[in-house]
DNA sequence: AACCAGTCCAACCGCAAAGAC
DNA sequence: CGTCTTTGCGGTTGGACTGGT
């Protein structure tokens, strides 16, 4: 195709930045704005590759950053987020203004882990330490098996489908959940100004009241596992319709979670 | 003061998705 | 439509820092 490679591995810097290798990519950003990484960093004058340059933006310098410690709130929002969306810290830090997902994978791995292990927490699973997973399931057939299993190996939407489809079968959270709705997609700042200072994701719920099975609970209307009929019939229906009454979806209640503010690649 | 172990976090690496050609 | 580049993400690493002995 004759085009470059990505990276000039060689006549570049590696390791720490420096105060003027920073001064230089801040100027340049406030310039010319973020974005075109690749051809960034000899525009910019550095002798970095885009990739370093752009992590560096990301994790260091964006002026919108917060920093300092995680306040209590922020730990029990990662905490949750973290049971829902597993590893996806790019999604995690998306509700998280001011934080990157860089620092909230190292805050996990370094203090969540932790205090999750103390409280007898598996941290992956987010189930005590002590329940094997069959031993939790044991009523869980061979269908719901196989089911799993062909979501898993979907995208990561159907990996939480199907991980709350197995707590569904063990009436965990879908029985105290009934209508969520997990159409996860990135929306710009909503409506709720003062929940959105706050840091304060709304969970909706999907159905505006009505009863769905479990795949439209989850945003899958379309999924051959709905088994209510209404079938493309709520996808648009979340906005106001969050429940009046708000499901405590694991503990959401009162930092709930907008789902349709989260995106699943 | 020197050493060591544990902790923290910035940065790197490899991979995959998205988009360009 | 297939190949290649670019971008973004998650996992991992290594050096700096801190506290204990």
């Amino acid at each position: 195709m004759g085009r470059s490679p990505c990276c000039e591995k060689a006549h570049t810097n590696k390791g720490a930045w420096t105060k003027e290798e920073d001064d230089r990519l801040i100027s340049y950003i406030r310039a010319h704005g973020e974005g075109c990484w690749r051809s960034l960093p000899k525009a910019a004058g550095l002798l970095r590759c885009g990739k370093s340059c752009r992590l560096r933006w990301i994790n260091y310098l964006r002026p919108d950053l917060k920093r300092g410690n995680f306040t209590h709130d922020e730990d029990e929002l990662i905490i949750k987020l973290h049971s829902l969306l597993g590893n996806k810290w790019s999604l995690i830090a998306g509700r998280l203004p001011g934080r990157t997902d860089n620092e909230i994978k190292n805050y996990w791995n370094t203090h969540i882990r932790r205090k999750l292990l103390n409280r007898g927490i598996d941290p992956s699973t987010h189930r005590p330490l002590n329940v094997s997973a069959d031993s939790a399931h044991p009523n869980q057939d061979a269908a719901t098996i196989s089911f799993s299993k062909q979501q898993d190996s979907d995208d990561g939407k159907a990996s939480v489908f199907a991980d709350l489809h197995r707590d569904a079968k063990m009436g965990v959270a879908v029985e105290r959940c009934p209508d969520l709705n997990l159409e996860l997609t990135i929306s710009p700042p909503h409506q709720n100004q003062e929940a959105e200072d706050r840091v304060q994701p709304i969970l909706k719920s999907g159905g505006g009241g009505r009863s769905l099975c479990f795949a439209c609970s989850l945003g899958l209307q379309n999924s051959k596992e709905c088994s209510c009929g209404i079938v493309g019939n709520i996808s648009g229906g979340t906005s106001g319709s969050s429940s009046a009454g708000g499901y405590d979806f694991l503990g959401l209640k009162s930092a709930v979670l907008d789902y349709r503010s989260l995106e699943m690649k």
